[in-house]
DNA sequence: CCACTCTAGGTGTCTGATTT
DNA sequence: AAATCAGACACCTAGAGTGG
């Protein structure tokens, strides 16, 4: 099992390094027209530009790493890459050329009426206020079910697809996650990342389903309270999983969090990033 | 091929409430 | 009263897809 985790990750970042290789002189010139920083020299330039790169990146490669995991532990069957259990009729020639997972529904998820009615119900239910005064978020699991009855409005003889981050079955219950690396979102995303999870679950018409922010670690250091502006609207915690929480859900159960993080080490030193990124920045740089 | 849009990732500053 | 902390609000760059 150990084996097979770490062959995903050697799989996917290997993908990841290609693409970073082969877009870092491009990236690095760009970065000449940028006043602010073009006075520093060429070593430090470059640096910053492989930490823009690998973090815009890595967020893919992660998730498509949690997919295949979460399959080695529920199945392929309840990992689908098409997320169908109305089962739909889909579109003659239908296909996926991502590769990232979809849902699909008859829910017109593009209805500027229903994204009113979502931001509503955000809104409505938004924590505020500091200190003792403070009012959680009351989006929970249970409130959220409100809007199984208003999608149901929104059904239409047709079909829509919508792509999620990470959706799976656990037994009888669906999973949707939207996943990030820290999760320190700006005030001005954190909105439009909860209502993109909450019109997943409306799209998806299923009353055994929970909705989770999850992140890929805890930004404060794991076990650590964690904060963000995400959770002003979504109740903390229970609709969310940071760090260990997240890859604990999805690992198989014989692999723990310490141990998954072993293993990517592991599979990182293979690779030999940090050789590889080095030889990279020099190779720019001195072609310069 | 370029412009545009959306999503991915990150960090910083300020202020009032709470603690010392 | 000073120090500290949590929350609110804010900005930057890269990548992928799309349509003209």
């Amino acid at each position: 099992m150990d084996e097979q985790i770490k062959n995903i990750i050697l799989d996917e970042f290997t993908k990841l390094v290609h693409t970073i290789e082969g877009d870092f002189h491009i990236n690095f010139l760009k970065k000449r027209h940028n006043f602010l920083l073009n006075q520093l020299d060429k070593m430090m330039i470059a640096h910053m530009v492989f930490v823009s790169s690998f973090e815009s990146k890595s967020g893919n490669a992660i998730q498509a790493c949690a997919k295949r995991i979460a399959r080695l532990r529920f199945g392929e069957e309840n990992v689908p890459q098409i997320v169908n259990p109305k089962g739909l009729a889909l579109p003659n020639g239908f296909c996926n050329p991502k590769g990232e997972q979809v849902v699909i529904t008859n829910v017109n998820i593009e209805s500027a009426a229903l994204h009113g009615e979502i931001n509503k119900f955000r809104e409505e239910h938004k924590g505020r206020g500091r200190g003792k005064s403070r009012i959680e978020s009351s989006v929970t699991q249970e409130s959220i079910k409100q809007l199984l009855t208003i999608g149901g409005k929104y059904i239409e003889d047709r079909i829509y697809i919508k792509p999620v981050d990470l959706c799976f079955r656990d037994g009888e219950e669906w999973n949707i996650m939207e996943i990030k690396a820290g999760g320190a979102l700006d005030s001005s995303n954190a909105p439009s990342n909860a209502e993109k999870l909450l019109l997943l679950y409306t799209a998806l018409q299923e009353k055994n389903c929970r909705c989770y922010f999850a992140t890929l670690y805890n930004k404060d250091g794991e076990g650590a309270h964690w904060n963000s502006g995400v959770k002003a609207h979504l109740s903390y915690p229970e609709m969310f999983l940071i760090g260990r929480q997240f890859w604990e859900r999805i690992l198989p159960q014989e692999i723990s969090f310490r141990n998954f993080v072993k293993i990517y080490k592991q599979a990182l030193t293979q690779i030999d990033l940090n050789a590889r990124i080095r030889t990279m920045i020099s190779d720019c740089v001195g072609t310069l």
